[in-house]
DNA sequence: GGAACACATGAAGACTCGTTCATTCGTTCA
DNA sequence: TGAACGAATGAACGAGTCTTCATGTGTTCC
């Protein structure tokens, strides 16, 4: 995925500032990654296409609600679906999708996490 | 925290995997990211520490509601408080969080956004 | 001690979100 | 055409979230 670039995420990331034009763009965007299902819809998809109906079997939803997922990761631009045949098959939209999924699992992970209250 | 690692997070991402354990944990971290508060919040803290109530004037929130959010991402580990005097301090707390921050926004900035309808 | 400042907390209300149920749309094949 | 399969849609309900208002806790200075 984009190794062939020479401008990193990491360089790059330091001229694209929060402003509020864009923060409601990427809090919007984040959100389709704050939900276990979405996240494991994701990925899965990272993994390779796959069919709505395998996809749904796979991450233990039903179809009905992953169709309602899926159609709002396709409204975020995350993943496209493409007809073939009867089936719908579902991929990631690009790799910009795939790294922002490996790095927010990896930042997370090695995160120092004190979750003890979700308290609002 | 360990700025001298090798290994960069598009290397070790790869071998990070989604399994039932950590996807509610990482969905929850995530969402911390997922409001345009906490965005600016944390985009503010990401340029350097910050008193309480100087924060709250910056992004533009009330007191009450900053300091809600405040606990929110304390309790999440993503910023630490300290008491200077009267005044509590806040910071990101590692790197980890600012590089979340930054991979996130680069991505997002970068992808083809196609919102239209965020229907449930 | 008491006043003023800085921050945290609890309760309540409006709002959003994610799932389920039932139905509809589109496609394939007999 | 009609049956069967795959997927999308709409309505509705329960649950969670974010903000505001009012109050409480902790600290400094007189």
């Amino acid at each position: 995925m984009g190794h062939g670039a020479v401008t990193t995420a990491q360089d790059a990331a330091e001229r694209v500032r929060l402003d509020a034009d864009n923060v409601a763009k990427v809090a919007t965007t984040l959100q389709a990654l704050s939900t276990p299902s979405r996240l494991l819809i994701l990925a899965r998809l990272r993994e390779g296409p796959l069919p709505a109906t395998e996809l749904a079997a796979e991450v233990g939803m039903e179809q009905s609600a992953c169709s309602h997922q899926l159609r709002l990761l396709r409204n975020l631009g995350l993943v496209v679906g493409e007809r073939k045949g009867r089936s719908v098959v579902y991929a990631l939209h690009d790799h910009h999708v795939a790294e922002l999924l490996d790095q927010a699992v990896f930042h997370v992970e090695h995160l120092r996490l004190g979750i003890s209250d979700a308290a609002g």
